[in-house]
DNA sequence: CGAGCAATACTGACTGGTCAGTACTGTAGC
DNA sequence: GCTACAGTACTGACCAGTCAGTATTGCTCG
């Protein structure tokens, strides 16, 4: 897979996520994109016909993102279901801690109403996740009355390790602890 | 306990509170909140100094009823960990229910830098559910490698489960799903 | 090859509207 | 009359969005 090089596009997508991931949406001025991207402010509505628009294209393309990484990982483990648990949270995790700003805003549940095709595209990722997590629970390897919360804990709860990371978070370290919660939660061994 | 007649500041949080809560922080006007409350723009900066200030007020006012709630209920439970991890779970649910939109912007994560009397009572609510889990498990009834992780995952799960609410999400439901997942995680039974 | 030209990409000064914050006025209740 | 406050008018900073103008690229034809 070769990785083109960044389209005006994506530059001006990359700095604009670098300002919404530092400061709330009102606090960014187009100016502030502009000038990090090394473009007129023109040449934004070149691509886009609005701020907010920029900040949904942001979005779009880190879910984007992470549906590409699944889409290509998740195929070798063959439905064994705690693989695929293992892909995903890792799958997640590696977007997240290169860009954290960029996940929390994904997650942010801010801009109201949701643009459709964003609604689409964040659809399409939790299906997928709680796809993995009813196909263990049909063949009886996993146990959850509710796949689609559990999707939804593991896609917020990385959010919140980001936001209050404890000294010394590292990838290993929050991975290894979110499969420990997904296998036997915090409970001593013997589900009642 | 008797419940005081709301002051006049609590009746502008709340009309600020139900705006915030609906919409993202600079599509709020102050007159908005004004005129919901009923009162003139100018009696706001008798309470507060900027619109920032409210929205900062809101939050804290959040975390302070949790916390409050927590102190009364918690020492019921004499230590015994899951029926404090219930409590916990059941102050946090019950004022995500009474007030979804609040709950949100309190994990919002969105004003930079965060005013210092937030942090502080943030940190608070936190840092007690962790140290019920901490306990628990210096006590050999809890396992967990990182209870600060934890406390996280349960705080930014119920945002999770608000954003995006499966058909028919009801306190119970969420509750049981919830306690499900601490217990026992999605394995089946037995921990590796 | 390269001059001339068209199409496209880009720029940034400017504008018009918005709204936080302030000042003032009228009035209800004591 | 006086206090307290709702209501309203005002102002000035701010900034999203525009557009006339410039630069660049690529294409056509002698």
């Amino acid at each position: 897979m070769t990785k083109p090089r960044p389209t005006r596009a994506d530059e001006i997508l990359d700095a604009a996520a670098a300002l919404f991931a530092a400061r709330p949406f009102h606090e960014v001025r187009l100016e502030d994109i502009a000038s990090l991207a090394q473009v007129g402010k023109g040449t934004i509505y070149l691509y886009w016909s609005s701020k907010e628009e920029v900040y949904l294209a942001i979005i779009r393309r880190g879910f984007a993102a992470v549906m590409e990484r699944l889409d290509l990982d998740l195929p070798a483990c063959r439905g064994r279901c705690w693989d695929e648990l293992r892909v995903v949270v890792h799958a997640l995790l590696d977007f997240a801690f290169a860009f954290p700003g960029v996940y929390r805003i994904m997650r942010g549940g801010n801009l109201t109403p949701e643009d459709p095709d964003l609604q689409a595209i964040r659809r399409k990722v939790t299906e997928r996740i709680q796809a993995v997590i009813e196909r263990g629970v049909a063949s009886g390897e996993l146990v959850d009355p509710c796949p689609e919360l559990t999707a939804q804990y593991l896609l917020s709860s990385i959010r919140g390790a980001f936001l209050y990371p404890p000294a010394g978070m590292t990838r290993e370290l929050l991975s290894d602890h979110l499969m420990h919660i997904l296998k036997g939660g915090i409970g001593g061994g013997t589900r009642p």
